[in-house]
DNA sequence: AGGTCGGCCTGGCAGC
DNA sequence: TGCTGCCAGGCCGACC
């Protein structure tokens, strides 16, 4: 699944190749992908722009055109994939969703089996912000997230913590993965009440924030079922993951085993011995 | 308002 | 072998 690491890998690959390109023509193969937008209209739309640059806010991509505006936002959800090809190169493939092609001939491909990806476009930056500002919380590798901030997102909330940093309006761009890698490294319960954190756990939970989503990027993504960066190639992320995906299989800290429980409905891995639930003391109720 | 849950979607796989 | 049915999960809207 695309998360902050993923998209971030893709961006640093996208950005040089297409800053200063323009959009010459945008195909929509399935209209689902810009809803409730009409395909047509869109591709009238994004048509002709140039690319200033190639950001990213979360799990968003945001193509920033002509300076001031549009902006065109893609999100991968699940499944979804960006290629880069050559112009001669067949484009023709499964899943594809639309199809960018720019100026100097070159094609960024959005591929995605399960179609839930999707574009938005907006026209100017106040619409932008806003957007924004209504769905995501900080970006967790600014220099502006500290364990000060994390105190300040989980105060007085009692939903489980790993449930509040799958909430992207709480903290952007952390996913089922690296939430499992984060709360690993921070010796934190994946149910443990997010307000019940005391400074010592915020300040090892930032760090173990920080060092998963790093860890992620330096390692190209992680691809456990269909990421590829733009070139198709496969990211290394799944090979270093400390608990992810790995019930029944030795912790490296303390060579207990892995467990995986459902939270939220999301598979959720961690080390049972090493990330101890800690219970308030509170009269108990029979059940 | 905070928190939880179901729907969207389809490839892959377990189980018969 | 081939079929059925369930599972994965980011985000949103519905609901409590």
């Amino acid at each position: 699944m695309p998360e902050l690491p993923e998209v971030e890998t893709i961006r640093r690959q996208l950005a040089p190749r297409l800053a200063g390109r323009s959009i010459t023509c945008v195909k929509v193969i399935d209209p689902r992908w810009c809803a409730p937008v009409p395909a047509q209209t869109f591709e009238g739309l994004t048509r002709g722009h140039t690319i200033d640059a190639v950001s990213r806010r979360g799990k968003y991509f945001v193509f920033e055109l002509d300076g001031a505006g549009p902006f065109l936002l893609l999100h991968l959800r699940m499944t979804g994939n960006l290629l880069y090809i050559e112009d001669d190169a067949p484009a023709d493939r499964d899943h594809l969703r639309a199809t960018l092609e720019l100026d100097d001939g070159h094609r960024v491909l959005f591929v995605d089996p399960r179609r839930f990806g999707h574009a938005t476009l907006l026209p100017d930056r106040a619409s932008l912000d806003r957007y924004f500002a209504d769905r995501l919380g900080p970006e967790p590798l600014a220099d502006s997230f500290t364990p000060a901030t994390l105190a300040e997102i989980v105060a007085g909330r009692t939903q489980p913590v790993k449930s509040l940093l799958l909430t992207q309006k709480r903290i952007a761009g952390i996913g089922n993965i690296y939430a499992d890698e984060a709360l690993f490294r921070a010796s934190i319960h994946p149910r443990q009440p997010a307000g019940t954190l005391k400074s010592d756990e915020l300040e090892a939970l930032h760090g173990g924030i920080v060092e998963a989503l790093t860890d992620g990027i330096d390692a190209g993504g992680a691809s456990i079922d269909d990421f590829r960066d733009i070139d198709g190639a496969r990211g290394a992320m799944q090979d270093r993951f400390l608990v992810h995906r790995r019930a029944g299989e030795p912790c490296f800290a303390c060579g207990g085993q892995i467990r995986r429980i459902v939270l939220g409905g999301r598979g959720t891995y961690f080390c049972p011995r090493c990330q101890k639930l800690r219970r308030r003391s509170r009269p108990t109720r029979a059940r």
